[in-house]
DNA sequence: CTGAAAGCGCTTACAG
DNA sequence: CTGAAAGCGCTTACAG
């Protein structure tokens, strides 16, 4: 079932099916027209998509690349770049890489097989230059999200800023003692807001402790263990600032389940503004990261990329401190807990 | 760039490029053989999927269709169904359709055009019945994922046994007074767990109250409505089950709002055990549903039949109850909370 | 306004 | 073991 089924249906030829069907602006007399869509819909016919794009060079698809769907702030992300994607027929394969350099490599050859007109890479940690290059040879087109040290259009978020933001945020609040769980070192935005809080610290006149300082992953886990680390000791910290979200969330759980306040005792700011943030008690100050608006961001510009339109070779967007319940003066002398305080 | 080329670079025939790059068990030199990689590798040759496709009328894509993955219970999902696609060199395309029929519609069309091989649908609320027909018709397979009233292979898992489960273990505590957070009751897993619970009543003797139950729609901000709604008022719940852990977590930060202490005053389960539910504190007792493996399973089903395997129509997940922190015994007195306790 | 025909880049039955 | 050629289902320059 084809275009020539259609075609002889409507005892027309494909070509003039081909035009209707297209609503390509080539002249066709309306009777002609109608018996043509007349003969399509009598059929069911779905063109294929394969014979069309194989001739015409251009699919009609994207590759999305991501390191993990279950990371929630890609979600966001996703949902941005299918919305507008869907807007303008474009349809979206789905690549987690797991950051890992095989896994990549294997989606990146399947990209180019199906011959997709573009793709939008978020998260760094692998090297994409040879990827990036691969796909630029072969016409398709490239956006990155976030800062990647490479010559291709991005959607960007200054996480420098946006840490040293909340760090202020903390000074501002009374904290000297500001603690620090980082994301993957590897990644740039890891280190851009590790960067940030300790500008901060430094135009802030306070000295920068490794003992506060702990390295995590993202993931919730990693800021429990994170949080065990920098709360557990003398001298601990009063606040803490967390590479994201989910580090913020994990290392509240080891508050509490060492027995400390949030805030009362120590203040925690998280990264990103996920749905959770909101909903956690004490509810999450965090640095909101616009995902979805980054998503929608990289996808119109790669749609504007692919049909030849002008375009931003950057899109910086803001990041902004959402203030909650989880910051606030710290304790009134240092080491004394709201326990011990109630304890009195 | 075609086979053309590498056939003449290699000084063969195409129809020998074709056997030895596809690894066909036709016999070839081994030397013929190796000019031909040779050849493909110098000029970087990545065969024409369409072109492969249009012929073959196979395209080792597949469609994944859910409502949004932005809901955390997706990711899991997705993840499952792509980690298995991937591992069988299948290539998933990502469709969101926010329940709405036109878009539902809209990437319907868009998967027949791209001639998948077959789709898995998870998510109710939209009906089906057409498009699953439609795919049907046009040799592309179906997987559902969940209970729908439609006659294609689907993984399954007993939302009513599991809401059972989970109010037995609140009627275990020595709970009376059990809330219930629906989720949108178009959806049969949402109708599945509400049957369940009122089941569970039933079993245990104890009279069904419309006042503590609330209809939510697997939202934080429904938990947190709902949760207002079943607690603030005399005769509250002193446990409440929520239809999902998105709800549980929003009823649990009403709950510290209204100043209720959990588990002290209110004991909260959830639903799915996303990663998150271990991390707030108290600790969230949840419903475990199996997500990332029912992705899995879904796809390998969608698998086997695409290459007419023998299969299994029905798989059904176990979904077990986790316990946390966040369910213990209902408080000493009823209408007593822990904090006019401690205030005595 | 309409159609015949070439061609996009592959695979495979057939012939040698 | 190897190759010539047909054909998958479209679009479009060209001719009328």
């Amino acid at each position: 079932m084809g275009i020539v089924d259609v075609a002889r249906v409507a005892g027309v030829s494909t070509a003039t099916v081909s035009r209707v069907l297209n609503e390509s602006d080539y002249p066709v007399r309306p009777d002609t027209r109608e018996k043509v869509v007349e003969a399509a819909k009598r059929l069911g016919f779905h063109p294929n998509g394969l014979a069309r794009g194989l001739l015409l060079k251009r699919t009609e698809t994207v590759g999305l690349i991501i390191p993990d769907i279950t990371n929630p702030y890609y979600p966001q992300i996703s949902r941005g770049v299918e919305d507008v994607a869907a807007k303008h027929s474009y349809t979206v394969v789905f690549c987690n890489t797991d950051r890992d350099a095989l896994k990549s490599e294997r989606y990146v050859e399947a990209l180019l097989r199906r011959r997709v007109d573009g793709v939008v890479i978020a998260g760094g940690g692998t090297d994409f230059e040879q990827a990036t290059n691969l796909f630029s040879d072969h016409n398709a087109e490239v956006v990155l999200i976030g800062r990647h040290r490479l010559p291709f259009p991005s959607v960007q978020v200054d996480n420098f800023r946006a840490a040293r933001k909340a760090v202020s945020h903390l000074v501002g609040l009374g904290h000297s003692r500001i603690g620090f769980i980082t994301g993957p070192l590897n990644l740039t935005s890891a280190r851009d807001r590790l960067r940030g809080y300790k500008a901060a610290l430094k135009s802030a006149g306070i000295a920068p402790d490794n003992e506060i300082v702990a390295e995590g992953d993202y993931t919730e886990k990693s800021g429990y263990t994170g949080g065990l680390r920098v709360l557990d000791r003398r001298g601990r910290a009063t606040g803490i600032l967390a590479a994201n979200d989910r580090i913020a969330i994990g290392a509240m759980a080891a508050a509490a389940d060492i027995g400390l306040n949030v805030p009362a005792d120590i203040s925690v700011i998280g990264f990103d503004d996920i749905t959770m943030a909101s909903f956690v008690r004490p509810a999450l100050t965090t640095v909101a990261i616009p995902a979805y608006e980054m998503g929608e961001a990289a996808m119109a510009m790669l749609i504007k990329l692919i049909q030849q339109e002008a375009h931003p070779r950057v899109i910086k967007l803001p990041a902004e401190l959402v203030v909650r319940e989880s910051s606030g003066p710290p304790p009134a002398s240092k080491g004394e807990t709201s326990k011990s305080r109630r304890l009195r």
